[in-house]
DNA sequence: GGCGCGCAACTACGATTGTAGTAATCCTAC
DNA sequence: GTAGGATTACTACAATCGTAGTTGCGCGCC
């Protein structure tokens, strides 16, 4: 189950630089945040990885110097713990309320919906011929 | 415009108990608390609907004592507020790739997202006929 | 007609967050 | 060989958060 750390959002920007980079140091994360437009100290790039060191969300490599920085969990699974938070604090478990805000709020097209299903679809069907 | 302001986790959770009962003293929104198994001591909620009037996110009669609290957003704008906020803030503006998110992870069906196009369908139809 | 209670005002307090500075060390390019 | 840049470890610090206690007051009951 191994359920991703809870991280605050400074936290979860550093962690995408992360992931861009895949596994880096310092620095590279750093550079990754500024081609993000997100600036930080260089002090302060490595205190929030300490930090998500402390919390296990990414392991570093000490026997390297600089350092190396690794993610511990998927970006995908993280993101998705994430979500399931929310729809659950804000939509009180509704997900299908969400997408219909989604919709009304135009983040979201008809032809973006359907697209997903499609998807979806064609998922499920793929999935159907794995397991026979 | 009037963006509704930002709320921490605990003060979203007052204002949902606010929502429900539309508008009430600091012990009608305990009680709502309590019914959610949100259990606050009194001095608690009233701090944190002060800290909800201090950011304008309720108004407050004070001709009556107790004093009368009423949310000054609807439910629906604060929620969506919140969802494009999560939006951009974790998925990077991708709506899409949420829903897609939401369906993997069975939190979403193929028939309620069916479902929420038929009500799109519909809403849609029904705003031409409006217009013209 | 004093007293308990419901309620508001103010105070508290440790934890977390975002952001970064300073000290110490090591490597490297003159 | 020495001064400076890179890097890490430690410290800082104000703001916000979650949660609640304490003080004081007015009013209704006995």
């Amino acid at each position: 189950m191994t359920r991703s750390p809870d991280l605050t959002s400074a936290e979860l920007r550093v962690m995408k630089a992360l992931w861009e980079v895949g596994t880096g140091t310092v620095a590279e994360v750093r550079g990754a945040l500024g081609r993000r437009g997100q600036e930080l100290a260089y002090t302060t790039v490595m205190t929030l990885l300490g930090r998500l060191a402390a919390k296990r969300a990414v392991v570093v490599d000490k026997t390297r110097e600089p350092f190396v920085y690794r993610p511990v969990h998927r970006r995908e699974s993280v993101l998705r713990d994430r979500l399931r938070e929310f729809v659950r604090e804000v939509f009180d478990g509704q997900a299908e309320s969400l997408v219909l805000n989604l919709v009304e709020d135009e983040s979201l097209s008809r032809a973006e919906l359907r697209a997903i299903e499609r998807r979806i679809a064609e998922a499920e069907r793929a999935a159907g011929k794995d397991k026979k």
